[in-house]
DNA sequence: CAGGTTTTCTACTTATAGTCGATAACCTAG
DNA sequence: CTAGGTTATCGACTATAAGTAGAAAACCTG
């Protein structure tokens, strides 16, 4: 999450095949390697990876129409970085949103896709907002991170309601100052754990009808 | 489900590593061959593919520990066979039950595992049921299939009202024979579609307090 | 302190699932 | 042909989770 909307960490290609198009930042294995290492050392070259909240494999694809030159199995992972965290980034990388994708080089458009469902079905069975939410949270700022991540409204009352039930929040103790326009000072929130966590229940949030 | 019980074909390993025990059906890529297609190749050899009701990417391992020798990277898949086809099996390869197995090969006690789980929470919030079903079965026949995938009691009053108001299943308008110790006999029901479809529910049929 | 803003709570409604007992529809034995 | 056994199905009730709306709380500024 970033700017209010989910974004994905793009780079963009120098040289063929895909010149200029925008490519999920990656690259070979190396013999002995297991994959996520594998995946965060590549990674590592563009960001810092100790800032990764969760990774997960996302789906191995050895379809060879997907490179033009070289037949390749390339298996993705969905890594996230807590909203709050801002990278340094190189300068052929930056973040792009989800929804407003520009052109993307190999088949990574439809696995960027495919994260977003994860991610999406994750947020309602699992606790996985930990990796996207910063430490520390107003529900309202939740709220608003749901509904960018699902993209649709979410109500801060049932959202609440939901996750404490699930017994995924804790209250802090501590109250956020309120805004320069006034209003009432947001009670805080945290995650209860910061590892995956699957609950036994689905429905969260579905689209108001 | 052969038997009344949720089971996997495995084989036996005739040379090292791993003689004597049990592996999944699978072996080595070509080049220039899609994943999928290479599964099937290979599982040709032990059944008759067109029997496979449904196939799904389970999960991709590179961790080099998994081989003894040799420095591998495997893609697992989940394939499903009805329970009313009673495929031929060569003379190594075998039926064995998931919550029992024998002694297995590399990493693949692990995989299996992994398999069982997908498919337990596919029956919760998919109709993954066609493919473990006959085309046509009874409230109890089905009953008694998704008890012994999920491994706990089910409700046939329950496990029916829930599939008929997702729309997953349908009458066919015919009744089974009642068996020879009498009994009112079952109307028949089937899978609305054959192909996978997520629910936007998800608590089918917790085990019972 | 009045009026505006944001957050939080409470009550109500709806949707979905779990349980139990009654009834239906068949069988066989006598 | 009927009594009693068997399996399937239905209906009513309960429990739980989620969605909605409006009131109240807690701050701000002028």
């Amino acid at each position: 999450m970033r700017d209010g909307r989910l974004q994905v960490l793009l780079w963009q290609r120098a040289l063929a095949p895909f010149a200029a198009a925008f490519a999920l930042p990656g690259g070979y294995l190396l013999s002995g390697e297991t994959l996520e290492d594998s995946i965060r050392r590549h990674l590592a070259e563009k960001v810092d990876v100790r800032e990764l909240s969760h990774i997960e494999q996302l789906v191995t694809t050895g379809d060879p129409v997907r490179h033009p030159d070289e037949w390749q199995v390339a298996t993705a992972y969905l890594g996230l970085i807590p909203s709050d965290l801002d990278p340094e980034l190189p300068g052929d990388t930056g973040w792009y949103p989800v929804d407003q994708l520009p052109e993307t080089a190999f088949d990574h458009g439809a696995i960027i896709l495919a994260g977003r469902e994860r991610l999406r079905a994750k947020l309602s069975y699992a606790n996985i907002g930990f990796a996207l939410a910063p430490r520390s949270f107003s529900i309202s700022q939740l709220r608003d991170l749901y509904a960018a991540a699902l993209g649709h409204e979410v109500s801060a009352t049932n959202l609440q309601r939901v996750l404490l039930r699930r017994e995924l929040l804790e209250p802090t103790g501590e109250r956020r100052a309120s805004g320069p326009s006034g209003g009432r000072p947001a009670a805080l929130f945290r995650f209860r754990s910061h590892s995956l966590e699957i609950t036994d229940q689905f429905a969260v949030l579905r689209p108001p009808v």
